[in-house]
DNA sequence: ACTGGCTGCCC
DNA sequence: ATTCTGC
DNA sequence: GCAGAATGGGCAGCCAGT
């Protein structure tokens, strides 16, 4: 750049390159995601400026976190932009920012064939007469068809390109504006949010996973086993190595509009066997341009991963229907289904959304702290009077509805678990009055709490339950299941979700349940010291800690506030050492980011696996680790790297059990990485038989 | 009839 | 579940 | 403070292959 400024007569003084130590008087000019490099974060004293378009805007220096910005911009003007068109006389343009339609259509004024990337000018190809039937691709091998998927395509791609949340919201709310029929927006505003299946349409999962998606492609007619592991080996991400792999075979795309892909996933949902799915997948990739087959392969996995959930979909929509975001966040609350939600918003009907029995509501969630004193401190900034503790059980979160004698019951992220529970649902039945009760279901016998292993073996039962638990066939709940309800969101056709906690708890108390059910005790905390044994106490009662709450919040579907925090028993932990690291996947398949550890058995001397891990380091970490095992890297098979054992790691875990999974002959539950250990060697690691003395 | 790989979903 | 990251 | 991505252990069900 420096050479191109010297040539346009600009008096710069020759460059050199950075060899990564820096010189005194000298500006670094580097790419913007470089400032956090390891050879820039090294230097000592620097000063940090950007160089960019949106420096017009106020707030970009802390936006940037640089000492200065300095407005200069690589987009040309609209001149700039007409004289570029002149020069290239590019048979066909693509508008992907802006004033996107009317540029569009003021170069089509122009006879120069000019779109929408995001489609949404198709209104005007009779008008404009245009030859817009095929985009070459980048390879030429294949002829991309333009249709609607190939435009819901192009923007999952822009979406994915920024990670500006107000430029994703942008993009998606012109893209979901123009949608021309209802059924189109529905499904393209249900497919962003990365679901295959609406929410409300009972079947939930396609049965694709990595394996029926490798078998279909490699069922492509010129198709090689070798050729797609080399792919799936450097890319560790089934989407890009789908496309990546088809982009190589001879395809024949054909046009796919959102009901023609809808249909598809519903035969895919409704087929028998993998062998089926398979064929049926095969059958749609081969007609499907590479570009179009990488998003497929996206929804399909159930994940975009482009930067976008739920959330985000839902401010798209109120821009696109200039309609008020707590309207579209409520009726998409209540009908459980982003796509009706963006077509009540289209008709400013959000209002008619009703709360309808048997449609699920998002959880509110807790958000984690580390100590006591944090709940205490919090409460007491913010002038909270009410601080209500609960135990926090280990359990399954269950959500249950009861209308009349019907019964539902949900799990955390909103599945139906009616059968897991038939005995639950029939005893809920008793309950004397309509309600939707927010609570934890535990697996109980004889007065002492089973663990959450043994509730465990009842989700995803569909069967013959009378193995389980029941001691008493005429009594089918007298001893297994009992449902602790913390929260009441409905009661008698009266939503509470505005209610404070407080007003909720007389309601739920005025239910007076019994039996299987009953209301979780709560201790209401005016001093730290009550904290602190209220918190000894429920790890005392075998529970995972406590729960605290402000008891004059509302209830916030589906947030993660701090309104509700929880507080977890600490282990001790391990210090282990890394005999083995693995690359990563998505945009970690490029460094080794998970890790697998073992402790030394003493009666052996042998290293014995006892788990792995990813969570807790940073992505500098990460990259470092990443070089180093690099080095030490012994023996590779396919992403495994046996490493030298020469790094330990400080494992935290909640706890730790009797597993095949590893050669120790132990696991933990919720293992992360503490701290990398530097200061230790593979001498100063933890044994096997303290692991074991741990497990309870 | 059994087994092991795969998938989804709890934590 | 957990943790880190960018907005 | 929030939403998103990427990651762990363990269970049941399903089904292709033996």
């Amino acid at each position: 750049m420096a050479e191109a400024c010297r040539e346009a007569g600009a008096d710069l003084p020759e460059p050199k390159r950075f060899e990564g130590f820096a010189v005194e008087g000298h500006a670094i000019i580097a790419p913007p995601n470089a400032i956090r490099s390891k050879a820039l974060r090294g230097l000592r004293t620097k000063r940090t400026a950007m160089l960019t378009g949106w420096a017009m805007q106020p707030g970009a220096k802390y936006r940037y976190r640089v000492d200065e910005v300095f407005p200069m911009s690589d987009h040309a003007d609209h001149t700039g932009l007409l004289e570029c068109l002149q020069r290239v006389r590019p048979k066909h343009v693509l508008t992907v920012h802006g004033y996107m339609h009317e540029f569009a259509a003021e170069l089509r004024s122009r006879r120069i064939d000019a779109w929408c990337a995001m489609g949404g000018d198709q209104l005007e190809l009779s008008i404009a007469g245009s030859q817009r039937a095929v985009v070459s691709s980048h390879h030429g091998r294949q002829i991309r068809p333009i249709c609607a998927f190939a435009d819901f395509s192009d923007v999952c791609r822009l979406v994915g390109e920024t990670s500006s949340r107000l430029a994703k919201i942008d993009f998606l709310a012109n893209y979901l504006k123009d949608r021309e029929s209802d059924n189109d927006l529905r499904l393209a505003a249900g497919w962003l949010t990365g679901e295959a299946l609406p929410k409300s349409g009972g079947r939930r999962s396609l049965h694709v996973g990595s394996a029926a998606l490798r078998r279909a492609l490699l069922s492509i007619p010129g198709a090689r086993e070798e050729r797609y592991r080399e792919l799936s080996l450097s890319q560790n991400d089934s989407a890009r190595t789908a496309r990546l792999f088809l982009q190589e075979l001879t395809i024949k795309p054909e046009p796919l509009h959102l009901d023609g892909l809808a249909r598809f996933f519903t035969e895919l949902a409704g087929s028998n066997g993998s062998l089926d799915r398979i064929e049926r997948l095969a059958m749609r990739l081969k007609t499907l341009h590479p570009t179009e087959a990488e998003t497929l392969v996206k929804l399909l996995t159930g994940d975009l991963r482009i930067g976008l959930k739920e959330g985000l979909v839902e401010d798209a929509i109120t821009a696109a229907f200039k309609a008020d975001p707590a309207a579209v966040r409520h009726a998409h609350m209540l009908t459980g289904d982003i796509g009706e939600t963006a077509v009540f918003a289209r008709y400013k009907t959000l209002d008619e959304a009703e709360l309808r029995p048997f449609v699920p509501i998002k959880c509110m969630l807790a958000s984690p702290t580390a100590a006591a004193s944090e709940i205490w401190d919090w409460h007491a900034d913010n002038g909270l009077p009410l601080l209500w503790v609960e135990p926090k059980y280990d359990g399954i979160r269950l959500q249950l509805h009861k209308l009349g004698d019907r019964v539902a019951v949900f799990s955390r992220d909103l599945q139906p678990l009616d059968d897991a529970f038939p005995d639950l649902l029939a005893a809920a039945a008793a309950i004397p009055h309509d309600c939707v009760l927010d609570g934890e279901l535990i697996a109980y016998a004889s007065d002492r709490t089973l663990g959450f292993a043994e509730l465990q073996q009842r989700l995803g039962r569909n069967l013959d339950q009378s193995d389980l638990f029941l001691t008493d066939s005429n009594q089918p709940l007298s001893v297994p299941l009992r449902f602790v309800a913390f929260d009441l969101l409905w009661h008698d056709g009266q939503g509470l979700l505005e209610l404070s906690l407080e007003e909720r708890r007389v309601r739920l108390d005025a239910l007076e349940l019994s039996g299987a059910f009953e209301a979780i005790s709560v201790e209401k905390i005016s001093l730290p010291e009550e904290l602190d044994a209220a918190f000894k106490q429920s790890l005392a009662d075998g529970h995972e800690g406590l729960i605290a709450k402000d008891a004059g919040s509302a209830y916030h579907p589906g947030r993660r506030g701090r309104s509700w925090l929880k507080l977890k028993g600490v282990m001790p932990t391990l210090d282990c050492i890394v005999v083995a690291a693995e690359q990563g996947h998505g945009k970690r398949s490029d460094v080794l980011s998970d890790y697998t550890f073992a402790v030394r058995d003493e009666v052996s001397g042998d290293l014995r696996i006892i788990g792995k891990a990813y969570s807790g380091l940073t992505d500098d970490e990460i990259e470092d680790l990443t070089e180093h095992f690099r080095k030490s890297t012994i023996s590779k098979d396919k992403r495994r790297h046996v490493v030298e054992p020469d790094i330990v790691l400080e494992i935290a875990f909640d706890s730790i059990r009797a597993s095949e999974r590893h050669d120790s002959g132990l696991a933990m539950r919720f293992p992360r990485i503490k701290a990398i250990r530097r200061d230790k060697s593979l001498a100063d690691i933890d044994t096997l038989q303290y692991a074991k003395s741990l497990v309870k």
